[in-house]
DNA sequence: GACCAAGTTTCGAATAATGGAACCATAAGG
DNA sequence: CCTTATGGTTCCATTATTCGAAACTTGGTC
């Protein structure tokens, strides 16, 4: 489908093969991705070897199949832990979620896609995992546009690249142009909104975490239904959203650099 | 800081700094990795850059560190959704923990280590990834035990060859005699005990998630504070938890197979 | 301005990855 | 029972990648 990368070397490679077994969602065959792998049937087989012996894919002799192997889910636990805002913005975003009774997002952009880290609810009990590590759109998204539209020019022009611009809904940009003015006008307001452009009756006011530097952190969304809540009645939490990203991205400072080294806690 | 793995290609040596930082916990420079890593500066070096062009880890030029990167958060939610028992659990744990009042696990066996895929408890709400994919010793575990004991000879032989036995408690099992002795029992009874053996003060009561095949899926556990519950109390729980282990286990052998192509939801 | 430390680049040599083709199972078909 | 097809595994000469010592920046310190 889309362009994939420029992949470098093996490990670019080897990567690559780990994300088409991602993006299956259940156990392939061998068969099923020499189809749609652009490696030679001996190039891929070694590949998958190697994935398989270090524990990223899991083999299962009888059936023949691969999948995703747990070694992911450990790394999973670390990444999530350190490279997200999401268990900094824990506290925050579970206040707001309560208090609005609405749903909060908090998501960072990874290859000009939304991805979600963590999402909360008053109502609905606990999801996770099952959300976070979720991907989206950017150009059809609160928090998506929010976040693009406090890029760096060069990284704006990568993200916009990677759009696709499919219509999901009536009130989608479809254009670059489009796009490009919505950001300008969100730059001014500081908050984006959501007019039900990726899914009929739903609708999100977003802002950007920054930090002090100007650089995108990630994104912070209260997302409701068009029969509970109106543009306004989001617009109205505007203030409160930006004061979260505020803290929540001086709490990501302050844990990201720690110069003093705290004692060697390891695991 | 066990001895680490019979590295192969270049792959290999890729995972391998992933994991020395996912280790780290938090952004590292170079050459703390360098310091810590068998591998000559200009290699080092070019496995960073690999790796971050990637996205699998993060680099921050300004401070000139490197942590975890988002993708491993992309592909965690693709690896627990697909590679764990956890979301087919999900229900079943639910009500467990509901009914009991206690906390639940479902766990893995990874390289001889209990990965926990999932943890619910009645009371404390949600946690997650901040639990899934933590990971913790076999020998001194219910689950760890419970799932060694159903392990095939050879599985069980490379499993133990990587316990530790650290006594963290007073009953803590310290020698391979002694596991084997007490996987024996387990057998006998389809059910294991955590004594305190891991934690003081904190005992448990786990079963083993089977195959149909009989190997060895995961496991199970029902957690307590001596303060509050008994291993008699927990014991009287031991079959509604091998009730449960039958039907996730069942659940999954359903999933895993899923042969007539059903429409292609896809993600 | 000399020194040091962290990080980056170079480049020939060494090594590991490549992929076409052959091979081995197992299952289907005549 | 032999033939063919299909999915998976192994070989091995060729070639492209990776390796790593050393040279070179960059930026801070005395």
């Amino acid at each position: 489908m889309g362009a994939e990368g420029h992949s470098d070397g093996t490990v670019g490679k080897a990567l690559d093969v780990l994300d088409m077994v991602a993006n299956h969602g259940r156990p392939v065959r061998f068969i099923d991705l020499l189809a749609q792998s652009p490696y030679p049937k001996a190039t891929l087989y070694r590949l998958l070897q190697t994935l398989a012996n270090q524990g990223m894919l899991h083999h299962e002799p009888d059936q023949g199949t691969y999948a995703l192997g747990v070694r992911l889910v450990r790394l999973a636990h670390s990444a999530w832990a350190q490279s997200s805002l999401a268990p900094l913005a824990r506290p925050l975003v579970d206040a707001l979620a309560q208090q609005t009774g609405e749903t909060v997002h908090v998501a960072q952009l990874d290859r000009g896609q939304v991805l979600y880290v963590d999402k909360r609810s008053a109502i609905q009990s606990i999801e996770m995992f099952s959300q976070a590590g979720r991907v989206g759109p950017a150009y059809c998204t609160g928090v998506g546009k929010a976040m693009m539209a406090y890029l760096s020019a060069d990284a704006l022009q990568r993200a916009l690249t990677a759009q696709s611009f499919h219509p999901h809904t009536a009130h989608t940009l479809t254009s670059t142009d489009a796009l490009l003015a919505e950001l300008e006008q969100i730059r001014q307001d500081g908050h984006a909104f959501d007019r039900e452009e990726h899914e009929p009756g739903i609708i999100c006011c977003a802002v950007p975490i920054l930090a002090r530097s100007g650089s995108v952190l990630g994104g912070l969304s209260l997302t409701a239904h068009t029969a509970r809540k109106s543009l306004n009645d989001l617009a109205e939490h505007a203030s409160e959203l930006k004061r979260i990203a505020a803290e929540i991205a001086r709490n990501a400072e302050n844990w990201r650099f720690p110069e003093r080294n705290t004692e060697e806690t390891n695991q």
